[in-house]
DNA sequence: CAACCTATACTTAGCAC
DNA sequence: CGTGCTAAGTATAGGTT
């Protein structure tokens, strides 16, 4: 009855397609926070589903928001000195280049902050507001953007960084298994 | 003998937290391929571990980059009309925001796929260059940029757009356990 | 579609090398 | 630090409700 002879091939059935994909998912995504609980490291998964313009994202945008920040920041910081101290294929190019993506990152990073926010308070996806964490991280968030706003319009390109320092529980509409919660 | 009592909190013991974390690491991106494989998504991780500047990401940081590209570069599909049709906190300062974004965004991307491509050719745990769509990405990538670094040093502002469609697989060092390989 | 069920497959902690 | 092993714990395909 239970032929679980399982091909690792895409699964044609659409409706079993869509249903291997939420199992798996949920599974991944609290395997993920096992990982980050357990190992105490920073994590997080995108996931485009098949006709989603959204992607899922964990733990919660919020965070994973910091994440990919922290990717996309990287340059400034050890990164660019491993990449100067290798063989060097752009060496002279790339100390340009990275100051260059500097500056553009830092103007970038608030406008990206505001989307985030914009987004969060609009897609349903994002934010479980019974999460006391989650919550809490949304108003740190609009307590530090609210006063900006206004003014921001009119003065983007001098505006300062406020770097996010988020740490909440990830958005979990999982199954109820036995859902172990850990932690 | 085998006293698998877990408790699902911080390992303490940095000796066992580092083994647990290889291992669940491992598992985890083998069952995000799996996930990507039988379900034909997009998605990638990217994981922090303790003392590295560098994080690890999968699957393969090339291919995670497009997809942190489209997180990125959102705002100008279907993201934007999401937000502005939504409730609309923002909904004046989110289309200025959102246009003065994707000119950043424009920008930027460029001089991101220069210092992906550098760092590719700088650290050892991107590319499995023996796996042929690997090298083909990076083949790719350099059929572009090569002609391009030269000129877009002095005119970084106004230089075009090359989007990047890659698709290769994962440098998966992982363990030889029983490993099956999927697809 | 979501929740539940079950047999089977997979993962993994702890130990040994 | 990696590799192998094994028992106990999890994940999950397929079916049912």
């Amino acid at each position: 009855m239970v032929h679980t002879k399982v091909r690792y091939e895409l699964i044609i059935d659409k409706i079993a397609r869509r249903r291997t994909f939420k199992k798996r998912k949920s599974s991944l995504l609290k395997k993920l926070h096992e990982l980050k609980t357990l190992c105490n490291v920073d994590a997080c998964a995108i996931i485009y589903e098949q006709d989603e313009t959204q992607p899922d994202v964990w733990p919660s945008p919020l965070e994973a928001f910091s994440s990919i920040q922290r990717f996309n920041n990287m340059p400034h910081t050890s990164k660019t000195s491993h990449m100067i101290n290798g063989e060097g294929f752009f060496r002279q190019n790339l100390s340009r280049l990275t100051a260059n993506l500097d500056k553009e990152k830092h103007k970038v990073q608030l406008m990206e902050m505001e989307l985030l926010l914009a987004n969060c308070l609009d897609k349903n996806y994002v934010c479980d507001v019974s999460d006391p964490n989650d919550l809490q991280a949304l108003l740190r968030l609009l307590e530090r953007k609210l006063p900006m706003v206004s003014g921001k319009i009119a003065a983007i390109e001098s505006s300062e960084s406020t770097p996010i320092e988020i740490t909440n529980e990830n958005t979990n509409k999982s199954q109820s298994h036995k859902e172990k919660q850990i932690i």
